[in-house]
DNA sequence: TTTATTAATGCGACTTTGTTGCAAAATTAA
DNA sequence: TTAATTTTGCAACAAAGTCGCATTAATAAA
């Protein structure tokens, strides 16, 4: 299955990039000058994720967020995501924190995946 | 408003304390005997969770675990839970990892709440 | 013990998030 | 330009979680 070029694509793609910060489907939505259909959005992000284009955050909301990968080293295409993302409870921001964690996991464990979400006020707004 | 001591919050907080890991609303529900109305779960964990006796933690999966705080250090009565949960991708358990995590965060941030959720396999999974 | 107060429950309706099937539109290759 | 197939839009759907309101049940008062 090869990927192709859309529109809906680019400008998704584009708004994140620009963004900087983590947004869900709805922040896109009310960023997207023209309607686009939810099925779309979330297809479109879940592509990106699946490509290692973006990572995916849940919040403590329940809410998906998405965000650019930008400083994440890869090496051979996989992504580092051991890091943190703080929300804001104020202006609802989403943002990544540079810091890469490492958990001690007890034996036998296996680590797949990871989601760490701190809540709080961000510099803007505390 | 003073809390009742009523039969569903005491069957809860049983199942919840002998489960000895996170629940959703759909485990407790399954895990009761007698049926149970969805949204009254709801109110008894977010009760629970309002006076400090369990944590929630939201998976991945956008879902929300209660746990029962046995190990939690409470300085007046203030949890604290900076830990992590393991959430196994085959047998579906959620259990308290228990090392606590300080997280470094930039100037002028502040952390009002935590959510980090590992996922794997677990000893007897993997 | 009986009654009055009010917190907790059950029911229903509802909102929101996210997914999926399918036909129409758009992209790429031939 | 045509053919192949990925994407999109629409609709329908499932599941999580919340809320209003009448009824039930737990506590306090008489």
């Amino acid at each position: 299955m090869k990927r192709r070029r859309t529109q809906s694509q680019a400008k998704i793609l584009n708004i994140l990039k620009s963004s900087g910060s983590a947004l869900s489907h709805e922040m896109l939505q009310s960023e997207l000058e023209a309607e686009m259909d939810r099925a779309t959005i979330y297809r479109v992000l879940n592509r990106f994720y699946d490509d290692g284009l973006v990572h995916k955050v849940v919040g403590d909301d329940g809410i998906q967020y998405f965000a650019y990968c930008a400083g994440c080293d890869k090496p051979n295409n996989k992504h580092n995501h051991n890091h943190f993302h703080f929300k804001c409870l104020k202006c609802g921001n989403v943002e990544c924190l540079q810091d890469k964690i490492q958990i001690p996991l007890p034996k036998g464990y296996v680590l797949k995946d990871f989601n760490g979400l701190i809540s709080g006020y961000c510099n803007r707004c505390s």
